[in-house]
DNA sequence: ACGTCAAGGTTGACGCATCAACTAATCTGG
DNA sequence: CCAGATTAGTTGATGCGTCAACCTTGACGT
């Protein structure tokens, strides 16, 4: 005997087939147009958020919900890139500050406008707003699923 | 002016935010439970689904949606830890193909309960049937859409 | 036949993600 | 004030995924 029936298991399909062509279409149309990996993005986009463009790696990775290591791989291959800079952090002496360079600012604000048109014309311009609001809403409700069950 | 209106920024949060995590974590219980990634599964999976636990390279690689080099490298590992065994194919000496150990064939089916109980666990049972369904709709038309863009 | 081109597959390099081990600074109980 | 436990962050190893370069073999037009 299955664990899933046939449209659970048609759902699960399409569900995963849709999730990794979407993430490749997106990624390969922001890599293209501006050189940046979504890891790339989203620290960029996190970091500009911030006022002054500058925050705390503690409070990044923790927006962010990342490892402190990915995220300390991640910041190490941007400064080498010169997208941010790094400084000591005088709260905490442990922590240290992240910065965008005028470059990673740049990059940050062009990266949005591209990325947010991509989602928009493979995502939003294809549902309609109730499709929209179903999909809010399961994403919600899967969400919530696996925080309880690992808190 | 902003290219998402709140609804979708609202639902493209929410959906990022979940694909992340349950992938998260079903990867994790899928780990715990066989020591095998998600790569190691699907390609264990599509293997076990042909006559004989074997099947050409090329289909492999056209059933799973994977570039070249990709499958190429999955399945070296794969076989360096025992799962698989490649051998020559007779219809193009240029092809391979790929066979299971029983320690393959065995982890297959292992990994499948385990899988598909997480799937349901995590997500149909959190889901109403009409949910399940708007989620197979989406999902094909934002399939249908990337195709069709890509074609 | 034969030359050219395309296709199957491998390899190496690089970025991304995770894990475990480590350093250094802070916190906390006594 | 100090010893032990936490916490911030780094590092190295390893697996995963992509790209570009490459090799071999088959396909096809002439």
């Amino acid at each position: 005997m299955a664990a899933l029936t046939d449209p659970q298991a048609a759902a699960w399909n399409s569900y995963q087939r849709m999730r990794v062509r979407l993430s490749g279409v997106l990624g390969r149309e922001l890599a293209a147009a501006t050189g940046l990996s979504e890891a790339d993005f989203e620290v960029l986009v996190a970091v500009n958020e911030r006022p002054d463009d500058t925050v705390r790696s503690l409070a990044l990775r923790c927006g962010l919900e990342w490892e402190k290591s990915r995220l300390s791989h991640q910041l190490r291959r941007m400064e080498q890139r010169g997208l941010i800079t790094r400084e000591a952090c005088e709260e905490d002496s442990r922590g240290s500050a992240v910065r965008l360079t005028a470059r990673g600012r740049e990059l940050a604000c062009e990266a949005r406008k591209h990325y947010d048109a991509a989602v928009k014309r493979y995502v939003m311009d294809s549902l309609t707003p109730e499709q929209i609001a179903a999909l809010t809403e399961i994403s919600g409700i899967l969400l919530d699923r696996i925080e309880i069950t690992h808190k």
